[in-house]
DNA sequence: CCGTGGCCGGGGGTTGACCCCGATGCCACG
DNA sequence: CGTGGCATCGGGGTCAACCCCCGGCCACGG
């Protein structure tokens, strides 16, 4: 139905469950794709995407070391260094916030899809050949959150991005004495720092609270 | 290496993925199983499994609609009314309990493996044969906790019940006094408490360290 | 040009979160 | 029946984590 396709499309794979990287690939190749190299974490991927520069790069989000943003990362690196290279991420959940990164500096050959509403293969299959040519596809759930209510308005959002490196310190267990060392600060600088951070997330001296612990926690849902 | 088959084992496939369901199903394939069924659900794969009397059925744990056991119940079901198939399941993250009711019973032509220690198509495919032939196949990971010494001994099995209501609580961000209030108790028993969780976390008095927090985070990686 | 806001600091204060020491009652276990 | 862990308090102390108020530097936009 999508007519013969003269060269088959160049797909690079990466994501750190090896079972289902080698699911996909023999998935892929059965419908005509060539997968011409994967990779279990980011640093890989950006190596065989540089060398065999695919029509797409599939990358799950989070891979290792940190199963953070990894993919993310790599995904903004590839769309930078290899223009001809699209890119469809695979997420488990969604991450708006990630995902606007990607999406709003150019959206031509992205893809953002979630693995769990991936409801037919066709669907996949014709997600690639849409972002390899040029066109970009985004998972309904996911545009819902990006133009829905664009912001849910966080209270993180008002702090500065200093204030944030604060919060972020906070967040690992260091005393306020140790962030002013490692931000080379003194400390009455991160104190106020601190006392702003508080207000800015509406944390009033309530004496039932502690909030130090509050903003941490607030700060790891982010 | 393993030898010509002369009738392809036939399997059967029950996971929520539907992504990651074809992609097995595509390796499968591709390396000479006749894939006869798939299902979504614990009650489709069980429904599948009595039309089709699989030689083998890969089931992952965490299923519609509950997303808690249904694998499992369904995977002992199978063993009990289809003895002639074999059973392998697949699972996220480690779940010993579980595991046990499964493999008390009868261990013979029962498989238990974890998706992400999957490391080579190879290892999957050798032991969809192996519990197809009436033998069983345990991760290591797995074999370690259900024998060895179960716990990793996380300094976190120390506190005892009283002290972990105080820890749940700080980690909610309340303060001593809240903390005293919510659970009837003076200030200075809570003060005791933390004292101890402190000590028993190994979190020594560093001038770097906010070990309140520190112990919160612990606490919520439990 | 001036107002605003981010960022950086200092002076001076209060208190909550910690420390150590000791004491009691309870209960399980050898 | 002693020993030890758990849980409960108290006295008395230290200090980091907070508070408010103030000033200076700089970049930016009206």
């Amino acid at each position: 139905m999508t007519g013969p396709v003269a060269r088959p499309l160049r797909v690079v794979l990466a994501d750190d469950s090896v079972l289902f990287r080698s699911g996909l690939a023999h998935l892929l190749a059965d419908d005509g794709f060539e997968v011409v190299g994967e990779a279990g974490d980011a640093a890989g991927a950006l190596e065989v995407v540089g060398r065999e520069r695919p029509d797409v790069a599939i990358l799950d989000i989070r891979m290792p070391p940190d199963h953070r943003t990894e993919g993310l990362e790599a995904a903004i690196a590839i769309r930078d260094r290899h223009p001809t290279t699209a890119v469809l991420l695979l997420s488990a959940h969604v991450e708006t916030r990630h995902a606007i990164r990607l999406l709003r500096a150019d959206a031509a050959g992205v893809g953002y899809l979630l693995k769990d509403r991936v409801m037919r293969e066709a669907d996949l299959l014709d997600a690639i050949r849409r972002v390899a040519s040029g066109g970009s596809v985004i998972d309904p759930e996911v545009v819902g959150e990006l133009l829905g209510r664009a912001r849910p308005h966080g209270p993180l959002d008002e702090v500065t991005p200093r204030e944030r490196d604060v919060l972020a310190l906070m967040a690992e267990g260091r005393s306020n004495q140790a962030i002013a060392e490692r931000l080379v600060l003194e400390l009455k600088t991160v104190e106020g720092h601190i006392r702003t951070i508080f207000s800015k997330l509406r944390l009033e001296p309530e004496p039932s609270d502690h909030r130090r612990v509050l903003a941490v926690l607030t700060y790891l849902r982010s």
